[in-house]
DNA sequence: ACATTAAGTGATT
DNA sequence: AATCACTTAATGT
């Protein structure tokens, strides 16, 4: 149950245009708040849900995860999103095929399942907003995967850096290399390289474990 | 000062 | 574009 003050206006700031009052007040009596912190991962491969999670504040990545570690980074969800995958494991009672990490410190509003089927049929704005959810993650998973088709690694990697800022609303990107060349599912020296490459064109500037992107 | 981790580079496939 | 092998630079203890 949520029922301080703040944290209702919160979520209403956040979400509330989303649903009708009926649902917000079951919102908040079956619902409840979790914070977590830059790097925390919050689903893994493998792991049972038994929750939808909403991200009211902050930022989560969304990726593909070999057994061996290898990852390929799929979309990005923030504010009013929530995660399609999740939907389609609670749908399906299967397990998550895919990894989330918070890119920053985020609050997370967790929806327990069982109330997914009944909000289906009750709430025509919870049926609407499933569908939109559905619709808006397709139409990035297309985005990904025709950028994973037919750009080249240095246009890739140009899009992830802009993806990347206005996403995080700062210029200054603190990734490593490492960590930039496993979400392109790419080498860290082959990404040194091409950062190399952008650095002298004054595109941006290098410093460890960040990455400062120039002019735009 | 030393160890650890991140980044840069030439050569090879 | 990836991998190897190695160097150099930055940072933590």
């Amino acid at each position: 149950m949520i029922e301080n003050e703040n944290q209702i206006a919160l979520i209403k700031e956040q979400i509330g245009f989303l649903f009708d009052k009926d649902l917000l007040e079951e919102i908040y009596k079956v619902g409840r708040l979790k914070k977590i912190e830059s790097g925390d991962i919050i689903m893994d491969p493998g792991e049972e849900i038994s929750y939808i999670p909403f991200i009211i504040q902050g930022s989560l990545k969304v990726s593909r995860e070999k057994d061996d570690g290898e990852e390929l980074l799929l979309y990005y969800i923030e504010s009013g999103d929530t995660c399609a995958m999740t939907l389609q494991c609670c749908v399906r009672k299967s397990k998550s095929s895919i990894k989330a990490t918070a890119m920053e410190d985020s609050l997370l509003l967790m929806i327990p399942m069982q109330y997914m089927e009944d909000w289906m049929n009750r709430h025509a704005s919870w049926r609407q907003y499933i569908l939109e959810s559905y619709h808006v993650r397709i139409s990035e998973l297309m985005e990904t995967i025709d950028a994973i088709a037919f750009m080249r690694l240095d246009e890739r990697l140009d899009k992830y850096l802009k993806d990347q800022a206005k996403l995080l609303g700062s210029l200054e990107i603190n990734h490593t290399h490492q960590q930039i060349a496993e979400d392109l599912h790419s080498s860290r020296v082959v990404i040194s390289r091409l950062l190399k490459q952008m650095e002298s064109k004054e595109l941006i500037e290098l410093k460890r474990n960040k990455v400062i992107l120039k002019g735009f």
